[in-house]
DNA sequence: ATACCTGCAAAGTCTTTGCCTTAGG
DNA sequence: CCTAAGGCAAAGACTTTGCAGGTAT
């Protein structure tokens, strides 16, 4: 669907109003880098720049982010929420380890999209969008 | 697939080695009566029993139950943790409103169930399940 | 210059842990 | 009786809010 490069995602943020700063730089260039969904402490293990922020101001760029549509929050079962780039979610599903919570994205073809539409006929609920999410032990922790 | 009635479920709890206290029996007639995933916090407002317990306690006693695998701990987006019995995820999937953050269960027919081969396949995990929940507007928040 | 953004401090919500008492089998 | 479960207090993890000063446009 939609342009998923730094540049072209720093755009839509202006033009909603978004200012581009180091640390929202940071953040789109770390999304569009990782396939899986990740939390605002991985995001400061992964970037120096974003280490160097404020928590707070990685809250409220997340914040800003999923107001433009640009991100999506998702809600996997560790404590902390995880953020993906609404576009990846669309596409793709992920398998999210119960032993040690290690998420990875999943190559396979996305069947659900055509749901979608039932789903709106039966709830009347709009703007559907969803989140598939596979849960199990991890190869490696299966080995202990 | 298994049995879903409060009592079968009480006899899995002790051949476990739970012991079968007022606040257990609450909490899975509860579920039993619940079609849709439920937070610790709803749990006390819909059960008098519940409500009187104290809320470490129902921490624990849902710790226990997903232990013993008749309730599965799943994310939604909200802040707190939601619990459904496992069996009813297995067959089950949600939507979830975004905006007032209200959960109903769909009924249609749970396709995903082939896909946890491939993904097995694929990925290597084993003990595999899946949480499929759709996003989007209720009718009444789509009104206002 | 103006509006947005950041950092710091503090509060809020959800969850976990420890210890002692109570009660189920 | 023995051991799991409950209650109470406190700590911990994650998130939100308020305000003053800094920065992108």
């Amino acid at each position: 669907m939609s342009v998923r490069t730094p540049d072209a995602l720093i755009s839509t943020c202006r033009e909603n109003g978004l200012r581009a700063t180091k640390s929202l730089r940071a953040i789109l260039d770390l999304l569009c880098e990782n396939d899986a969904p990740l939390s605002i402490q991985q995001c400061a293990e992964q970037s120096t720049e974003l280490a160097a922020a404020d928590t707070v101001t990685l809250y409220r760029l997340f914040e800003r982010l999923e107001g433009v549509g640009i991100v999506r929050r998702i809600g996997l079962h560790e404590r902390a929420a995880h953020y993906v780039l609404a576009d990846a979610l669309r596409h793709r599903h992920f398998v999210c380890c119960t032993r040690c919570g290690k998420v990875e994205p999943l190559d396979h073809h996305c069947t659900i999209g055509h749901l979608e539409e039932h789903v709106a006929e039966d709830s009347g609920y709009t703007n559907l969008y969803h989140e598939l999410v596979f849960y199990g032990v991890c190869p490696a922790c299966g080995r202990n």
